[in-house]
RNA sequence: GGGCCUCUAGCUCAACGGCAGAGCAGUUGACUCUUAAUCAAUUGGUUCGGGGUUCGAAUCCCCGGGGGCCCA
């Protein structure tokens, strides 16, 4: 590997630290407080009237982290260091740690490089807290000089590609990952809390299922034979239900083999959880309680900014079925064109932009996706979807052409997808046999039979009410993100032609 | 898959047919309360790759690659 200049000028530091006797890559570390303690501590120190007669704390404290500035100035030298959460000032006088020790400093110490410092805390002229040291050492010598520090790194590509210095150079960037780990945490939390328990079903499948999605394949070796990449949790989920389980759920990635977006990864996290003896109106219920307590967690209150909108998901939220909110915005009722060439007649006529030969289910999508899906900013449901656009789910009681399955709605877009479940067994097996048509008819995301699943069904499941919630899609409405790349730590990326290796083959 | 935009020093960006530059970072020096520290000097380039036009190409044209946005 060829280096730069500036990294050979890092690494030729390596050597020089280890010719005085000093690793540059240390196996310990001795830490006393973290910054953010050690700045509370020497807080309290000043409201007691504890410190030392020259305003200083009175312990010795040792403290790590990243240099991520550093401004000399004659004999004495001011940095500061980040660790995990917060950044402190040094302030380090040749006076106080010795010739050799600053000349070490000044020479050999750089941006980017990871110390242990120990002194004591004071506040400056300027009224910041800071540490004045008295012995420094080095953690882990820096080879890579951190991006820019005033402009940070803003080059798109780079910043997915190298998450790590994205994460290195913005504030930003740390703040949406620690959001969307609390946002798993506190869904974990009140899941948990409900009695559900968590499970986790296999990535590799012999037959996928559970969504309309293209997937992925796979080869195993041993076995000499095709596995498929889950594109959800669903059916073996609901095998957990047949098994006796009452409630149980799953966040984990799921895989879809299609076009790549704003709103599409390849690779993403799905939540499913399933509930015995409960139905889509109790989940929904439990949706929007979920939501508010996840947002409560993460800001405290039940409101949020999305996209300039402040989105306030206080429950109970409007509900209104699929048929009205299509005819409501779009004035068409699809109910009334059961022929898919009429109502691509009458949408086109509305304004719609639909392909001809569209299959029927796939045209109601449309008007949902293109008259009423982008207007639902504020939480709300949308609820009784047509048969033939939900294979898995029961039918109404008092219409067998629509099911009982429910949509939440924030920002402009789907957050979820539930049902009562389907559990009769001869139904789900007709309903593979539709999708197997329209599968033949050219519709690449049917859905294939699952034999094993209808046998499951036939042990009998009882009436069970499932919820599915798209992670990354909930993480970009509370982080503000329009891009799901910006949600993803590390995002699928074409590789580079320099990552291309000689073996492999290109199409 | 189509259209548009983009790729220049480690990072952020200029130069748009005429000597490839600046700021930050780096290097050398001055400076013991700075915080985008300051001051002086200074190093650093396959201008994404290949081809073409031209006296001359980062710049114009063609082919290819990466990325972004919009559309499908």
């Amino acid at each position: 590997m060829e280096l730069s200049d500036l990294q050979a000028i890092r690494r030729a530091k390596v050597d020089d630290l280890r010719e005085l006797g000093i690793e540059p890559y240390p196996t310990r570390t001795e830490r006393t407080h973290t910054n953010t303690d050690a700045i509370t501590l020497f807080e309290a120190e000043e409201t007691a009237s504890a410190l030392d007669g020259s305003g200083h704390s009175t312990q010795t404290l040792s403290l790590v982290g990243r240099i991520v500035s550093f401004r000399h100035m004659g004999k004495s030298v001011f940095a500061h260091i980040r660790d995990g959460a917060t950044e402190l000032q040094l302030y380090i006088r040749k006076d106080v740690i010795g010739e050799e020790l600053y000349q070490q400093i000044l020479k050999l110490y750089d941006v980017g490089d990871f110390v242990q410092a120990s002194g004591e805390l004071f506040r400056t002229r300027m009224g910041e807290v800071s540490l004045r040291v008295t012995t420094i050492t080095m953690l882990s010598k820096a080879l890579n000089a951190p991006p820019e520090k005033w402009h940070g790194l803003t080059d798109v590509e780079t910043r997915y590609r190298q998450r790590y210095a994205d994460l290195i150079a913005n504030d930003e960037t740390r703040h949406i990952f620690a959001t969307r780990s609390k946002v798993v945490s506190a869904i974990r939390r009140f899941m948990d809390d409900h009695g559900y328990m968590e499970v986790e079903t296999p990535v590799l499948q012999p037959l996928y299922g559970g969504a309309a999605a293209r997937p992925f394949t796979t080869h195993h070796n041993t076995l000499d034979q095709i596995f498929y990449l889950r594109i959800a949790d669903e059916l073996y989920l609901k095998r957990l239900i047949v098994g006796g389980y009452e409630k149980v759920y799953e966040i984990a990635k799921d895989f879809r083999n299609e076009g790549m977006d704003r709103n599409h990864s390849p690779e993403f996290t799905m939540m499913e959880w399933y509930e015995a003896y409960s139905d889509y109106e109790q989940q929904m219920d439990y949706v929007e309680r979920l939501i508010a307590h996840v947002v409560e967690s993460v800001f405290g209150g039940s409101t949020f900014e999305f996209q300039g909108h402040t989105i306030d998901v206080t429950t109970p939220w409007p509900r209104q079925t699929l048929r009205e909110a299509i005819l409501e915005r779009s004035g068409i009722d699809y109910t009334e064109y059961p022929d898919a060439e009429d109502l691509i007649k009458v949408a086109r006529e509305k304004g719609a932009d639909i392909e001809a030969g569209t299959v029927w289910p796939r045209v109601v999508d449309e008007l949902l996706k293109q008259f009423v899906r982008p207007f639902l900013i504020q939480p709300q449901f949308l609820t009784d979807y047509p048969v033939e656009l939900s294979p898995l789910a029961k039918r109404k009681l008092d219409d067998p052409t629509h099911v009982e399955r429910f949509q939440p709605y924030i920002g402009g877009g789907e957050i979820g997808n539930s049902f009562t479940e389907l559990n009769d067994p001869m139904d789900q097996m007709e309903r593979f046999l539709e999708q197997k048509k329209d599968a033949d008819a050219g519709d690449q995301e049917a859905m294939p039979i699952d034999e094993d699943f209808i046998n499951a069904l036939m042990y009998g499941m009882p009436p069970t009410g499932g919820v599915g919630v798209g992670i990354d899609r909930l993480v970009m409405l509370l982080t503000d993100q329009p891009t799901i790349r910006d949600v993803i730590l590390f995002p699928a990326m074409r590789r580079l032609p320099s990552e291309k290796t000689v073996t492999e083959e290109d199409e």
